[in-house]
DNA sequence: TGCGCGGAAAATGTCAGACAATTAAATGTA
DNA sequence: TACATTTAATTGTCTGACATTTTCCGCGCA
């Protein structure tokens, strides 16, 4: 007497999902302990080994924690920022690297979102986000600094000019767009002249946030976007052309 | 002679992370296939169940799927769109309920992401999209529709305008922040003299957008943004003095 | 009475072995 | 050749056991 044979096998998901839905409709509350694995898998009719597969994929998710010993268990997770800037960031990247997303498509959308942060954080940014930002534009500067380097330190910049809104929803949000054009970006080699050009127009962005000035920081945005996007659009095509 | 005893315990955690990191470093491409379980349980020197609760792990985030049979397997997924929308959803609704994110800063993220949607939209609005626009503009307009349905509609129509822009990075990355908003809008009891308001600016955006006006739809686009910030401020309040 | 220590208990983590279910390929047959 | 059958490989599930970790409680001792 089965309660549903209609999808075919894997008790183990229908189970996560039955929990998950639990959790996110709110039936079940941050540090609330979960039945016992022995517990859910007489209430669910199965064994336990496939109770643990169910609770292992709710853990991949940060959904919840398990801890042992007596009164211990399977816990409510309070999902945090930093765990849910991970995922995003992870999500994002194996989606942009599987589905041959353009360029022009993810540096567009990148661009698009920061854009729409800029004029919250020329009026919120703090001298800490500043002084990230004019670390970074120094750091860019150096002779001698790798390719890879100069991406890693290009998504620093950035992600402090996010963060400079002050609002960790969007910071969150933006955080999976930026990161993961890092592997695209990573694809182009910076000449020095277009080092050049990138940390003047970071410096201008700099300067805009420092004084506030919301326009001047949009203008200087979009600039930067068209010159990446340039950037893009040619080590694009030498790629192609050199696999073909 | 176990390889890494550092991390005590949570073998399957280990091999998960193994295989995860394979796969994002691209040393495993779509659709190749694992070993086999018992293989991977032969390699890692652990027993087939600590083997499977890790490839559950990664089912779950959909990095694999398993397939039965003879030459059947776990083979490295491609993310699709739909999924990573799913995932990046519920990650997205889970860390606002579980951190307790002010309305004002869910609305502000979201509205600022939204804005920078609209310019792309106006220029690249298929008829599709305003005809899913004006659909739902005209099922708010309904009388006796539920708080629950009215949010509903109103995220499908702002999906709408997102999807219009014609990017489906900005689609995945917006859907987040507008979705995750909705659980927080259904807090808010919609009067008859609020819905009409919320209707008609709606309908100066579709307006804007079939009119290819960014400015216009900007500017309402503001518009709803405030108003929707001080209806959310006043239930808040509400709730807020009910529970004191 | 107060304190520390050790065992019992409860829970997760891991293992071993078995069987069921499913699927594709190989094989046999008309 | 075309179709049915067998077979082998692989995941899905179950049972039972043991290992490990952690908390709690009671006991002995000062």
């Amino acid at each position: 007497m089965k309660t549903e044979p209609k999808s075919p096998s894997d008790l183990s998901a229908q189970i996560a999902k039955a929990i998950r839905d639990a959790i996110i409709e709110g039936r079940m509350i941050v540090d609330e302990r979960l039945p016992s694995e022995a517990e859910l898998a007489a209430e669910f009719n199965v064994s336990r080994p496939t109770v643990r597969e169910a609770l292992k994929r709710l853990a991949a998710q940060s959904l919840i924690r398990t801890q042992r010993g007596a009164f211990g268990g399977a816990f409510v997770k309070r999902l945090s920022y930093e765990e849910a800037y991970g995922q995003h960031i992870t999500t994002s990247t194996l989606l942009l690297s599987m589905n041959a997303v353009r360029f022009e498509t993810a540096c567009e959308a990148r661009y698009a979102l920061e854009r729409a942060c800029a004029p919250l954080a020329a009026q919120r940014r703090t001298p800490d986000h500043l002084a990230t930002m004019r670390a970074e534009i120094h750091r860019q500067g150096q002779p001698g600094l790798s390719d890879e380097s100069f991406c890693a330190s290009d998504v620093t910049f950035h992600r402090a000019l996010v963060d400079g809104a002050g609002n960790p929803v969007l910071s969150y949000q933006l955080a999976g767009a930026v990161e993961a054009m890092q592997p695209l970006m990573n694809m182009i080699t910076f000449t020095e002249r277009s080092r050049e050009e990138i940390v003047r127009l970071h410096t201008a962005i700099a300067d805009a946030i420092e004084a506030q000035d919301a326009k001047a920081a949009d203008t200087n945005l979009e600039r930067l976007a068209a010159y990446t996007l340039a950037l893009g659009r040619d080590a694009m095509e030498k790629h192609s052309r050199k696999s073909t």
